[in-house]
Order: structure tokens, then C-alpha cells, then sequence
DNA sequence: AAAAAAC
């Protein structure tokens, strides 16, 4: 049943490559897509999250360019023969890395070309010539007009994510970018999930396709445990935070539905003494990267992030996802869990539903075609650290300054960072009052408690006694 | 109700 790549008629140089990266056995798109794309044909491909699409079309892709080396007479000495498009400038950047290595051993070449970076040293990789090009539909359109990007000779157009950049937010720069492409091509579509409506319009861009479904379309990774509890408001980061205690959660992933929402979630978790990164689409991409390479480190715990990380993006071994929010989008559901449960892994996805969320979680159910069971949710007794932010903000705001801190932690507790920076677990501190921050350095260098003995729910009060004291205001708003 | 992708 499985078939491993030696089997494949590859060339020596690429299976000199799959062997180093230490591939062995085919996964069952892999084994299904590529003796496909090797006969040239167009391919509509499906396949659940985490099973190995780049590879599926990028080697037998490779091996084609390798095979077929002549066969367009072209005056350019590397003309792009072959163009990959994705949604997301992280998502191009893996992939782009990805067929580098595959083609480490030939004399093709490749680069990749995204927003939020400078246009030069791109220009510079495209006027040497490459025969790959990945690529973010909007920059690409910059380097088409700029005459740095010349796709006249393309003979093979992958859309990774095909889903995405068949809707409308990127249909008008995906037409343009085809329009600069011969007619005569061979196009390749991948994805996790394919609505029929995408799937109707995806047949338009394709001639005479054959179509590979492993396993149903829109299915979630089997390896991916998914539960979905009842938690409104604040709730939501107490949920989080003692989900991960409870469940020994080394990594996260946290979405959001918007960016704002993603930033004040990354600082709220910051502040619980979570070490955070926030990954949106208003951040520079330099701080994009950052935060991702240092999710990938283990140099953060939780990565929080709006739709912008939900595709592609390939982790080793993140053991679990959270959405704090319900996605829009049920397809995007189906793709941040695929952030976990990845090649074979256990994964767990927590999804938090507050009430007003119930017809998106029916829509999830119809597409996933698994009986959601809502679960409520325990909460351990905690002070409401949320409120008490709020409070803060709102003191800020009115003063236009920064709340008075707390009184130093160090003088309190002969707490250090280097303690604190230790992997002991984070979740055990006690309650304290966050300290306002005026800006990152100093929140950085702020002492912090030592990891207390006892647990928070050492302390316990009733919840609902809690939530009555705040009916009045909270302390700290009435600085 | 949003995000993403170009400056």
C-alpha cells in the first residue's frame, strides 16, 4: 500500500534530495498527485491538512522542467517556465524554501517575490533568471509592470491554496497575473477544502482536468482532537489559560477574527505572564517573520494570529490550536486545526463559542460532517484580571498618560525574570495587579514574580461573588 | 461581523 519515492521515476538529483531531507514512503496525495502532474495533464487536487501538498506537485513539477529542458526555444537563457501563487507572504516564503531544497541538486533555479520587502534585490534574482517563480499575486503584478518578472514562457501555473485565490478578495490580480500567461499551459490547483461553488469556477480555468480527492474534500486530519466549549467575554483567555495548564500545552496557536482583537489578545497574555507573539496583516513583515521564526524557536509559547497563519503554514509539532474566536469562514476552521495534527501528530483544537456563535458552529458542522457535542467549561477562580486592564486603558485614555504601576513585584516576592524565564510552569503565579506599561522595553525589563507554590484555585472564592464586586467600578479605574 | 494581497 505505500509506495516509497524510490519507486518514483524521478531524476537522480531530486531523489538524491527527497532522500537527504529524509522522505521515504509517499504520503496518499503524494502517491496519488504525482504520477498525475508527471503526464503534464491539469490537476484539481484535494487533500486534508498536513499530508505533504508542496511536495505533491513540486517534485513531479521539477522533474518535468528537468525532462523536458528544450523544449521551449527561448532566447532568455532561464526564462520562469513554472509559477507558484499563494495567498499569504509567509505561506510563499515556506514554499519557496521548500522547492529550493527539492531542487538543491539541479540546475534549475528559483526565488520568490512578496509584498513588504524590498522590490531591489527581488529585481535583481529575476533579471538573473530563475525558472520558478513563487509568488504573492499583488508584487508580482509590481515586478509584471516593471518589466522585472516576464511570464510569456510559462509553462506551468500552480495555485496552492486554490480556494483562496479563486475567491473574490484576490480574483482580479489572479485573472490579470493569467492574463500575462501563454494559453497553452498545464494549471495545477491544491487545497485542503473546495467548495462547490469554487469547485465550478475552478473548472473554468482548467482544460480537461483529472481530479484527485484523498479522502473527502473539507475534512479534518483524523489526528486532530476537536472540542468546542461554551465561554463568552473575558472567560475566553481564563479558558485558555487553564486549558493549557490542564493539558501540559507546550505551543499554541491562538486566532483571532480581526487584527485589533489579535493585538489586544497578544498584549492581555503578555501581561498573564504568557510569553506571546502577535502575527497580523498590520504588522511590518519584518515583525511578521520575527514572530514567527521565533514561534518556530520555541523563544514564545503562544502565537496569536488572525486568519493570515489559518493556511499552509507547516510547524513541526504544534500540539495544539486554539480559536478563541469562531471563524467566519467555516473552510477556515478546517485550516487553522490543520496547524496541528500535522504529518501523523497528535494535535488538539480548542474552539471558544460564545452564545451569539451558534449558526457559525453549524455551519462548521455541515462542512466537517462531524456531530459538534458543546461542552461548558469549567472555570478555575481567578481574579478578573481582564477587568482590571480595562480599567487601565480607561485611565490612560482619560489621562492621556500611563496608569500608575503596581508597587515593584521584586519588592514583594525578591522575584526575578531569570526565574520567571525558566520553564517552570507560568500558569501557577498568583494574582497580581498588571502593571501599566508604557512601552515594550520596560514591560521587558520589569522583575517578575517567582512561580508561586500553591495553585490559583488555592484561593478560592465563588465566581459569581467575584463577578458581583465588579458591578461596582473597578479599583483601578477610578485612579 | 474580517483578513489577505502593492506602493
Amino acid at each position: 500500500m505505500t509506495q516509497a519515492y524510490s519507486t518514483l521515476a524521478l531524476a537522480e538529483p531530486l531523489q538524491r534530495a527527497v532522500a537527504e531531507m529524509g522522505y521515504e514512503n509517499m504520503t496518499p496525495i503524494q502517491a496519488q498527485a504525482i504520477p498525475v502532474v508527471l503526464t503534464g495533464k491539469d490537476v484539481m487536487g484535494a487533500a486534508q491538512t498536513g499530508t505533504g501538498k508542496t511536495a505533491a506537485f513540486a517534485l513531479p513539477l521539477l522533474q518535468r522542467l528537468l525532462k523536458h529542458e528544450n523544449a521551449s526555444a527561448s532566447p532568455a537563457r532561464h526564462p520562469v517556465r513554472a509559477l507558484v501563487l499563494l495567498p499569504t507572504r509567509e505561506l510563499a516564503d515556506q514554499v519557496a524554501q521548500q522547492i529550493a531544497l527539492y531542487a538543491k541538486y539541479t540546475r534549475l533555479r528559483s526565488t520568490v517575490v512578496f509584498g513588504g520587502m524590498d522590490m531591489k534585490p527581488q529585481t535583481l534574482e529575476l533579471k538573473k533568471g530563475v525558472e520558478v517563480l513563487v509568488a504573492t499575486p499583488g508584487r508580482l503584478l509590481d515586478h509584471i509592470e516593471a518589466k522585472n518578472a516576464v511570464l510569456g514562457q510559462v509553462e506551468y501555473v500552480v495555485l496552492d491554496e486554490a480556494d483562496r485565490m479563486l475567491d473574490i478578495g484576490f480574483l482580479p490580480d489572479l485573472q490579470r497575473i493569467l492574463s500575462y500567461l501563454p494559453k497553452q499551459r498545464t494549471t495545477l490547483l491544491f487545497s485542503a477544502t473546495f467548495s462547490p461553488e469554487i469547485k465550478r469556477l475552478a473548472g473554468s480555468y482548467l482544460q480537461d482536468p483529472i481530479t484527485i480527492e484523498v479522502a473527502r474534500p473539507n475534512e479534518t486530519a483524523s489526528t486532530v482532537e476537536q472540542r468546542f466549549f461554551s465561554v463568552d467575554g473575558d472567560d475566553k483567555r481564563r479558558a485558555i489559560r487553564k486549558i493549557l495548564k490542564e493539558r501540559e500545552l507546550r505551543q499554541a496557536f491562538i486566532f483571532v477574527n480581526s487584527k485589533l482583537g489579535c493585538a489586544r489578545l497578544a498584549r492581555a497574555l503578555e501581561r498573564d505572564g504568557l510569553k506571546t507573539a502577535a502575527l497580523h496583516g498590520d504588522k511590518s513583515q519584518d515583525e511578521r517573520l520575527k514572530a514567527l521564526e521565533a514561534f518556530k524557536a520555541g523563544e514564545v509559547d503562544l502565537l496569536v494570529c488572525t486568519d493570515v497563519a489559518a493556511r499552509g503554514l507547516d510547524i513541526k509539532d504544534v500540539p495544539a490550536v486554539f480559536n478563541h474566536d469562531v471563524p467566519f469562514n467555516a473552510e477556515d476552521y478546517v485550516h487553522r486545526i490543520g496547524r496541528t495534527g500535522r504529518a501523523g501528530a497528535s494535535g488538539l483544537a480548542v474552539t471558544l463559542v460564545a452564545g451569539s456563535d451558534t449558526r457559525l458552529v453549524t455551519d462548521i458542522e455541515k462542512l466537517i460532517k462531524k456531530k459538534i457535542e458543546l461542552e461548558p467549561i469549567e472555570l478555575d477562580d481567578e481574579r478578573p484580571r481582564g477587568r482590571f486592564n480595562d480599567g487601565q486603558r480607561a485611565w490612560r485614555e482619560e489621562s492621556g498618560g500611563d496608569a500608575p504601576r503596581a508597587p515593584a513585584r521584586s519588592a514583594r516576592h525578591g522575584g526575578h525574570r531569570a526565574a520567571a524565564a525558566s520553564r517552570d510552569p507560568f500558569f501557577d503565579r498568583p494574582y497580581e495587579p498588571a502593571a501599566a506599561t508604557s512601552d515594550k522595553a520596560s514591560w521587558e525589563a520589569m522583575p517578575r514574580p517567582t512561580p508561586a507554590r500553591g495553585s490559583i484555585s488555592a484561593n478560592i472564592k465563588p465566581r459569581r461573588k467575584v463577578a458581583a464586586l465588579f458591578k461596582a467600578p473597578a479599583p483601578a479605574a477610578q485612579a
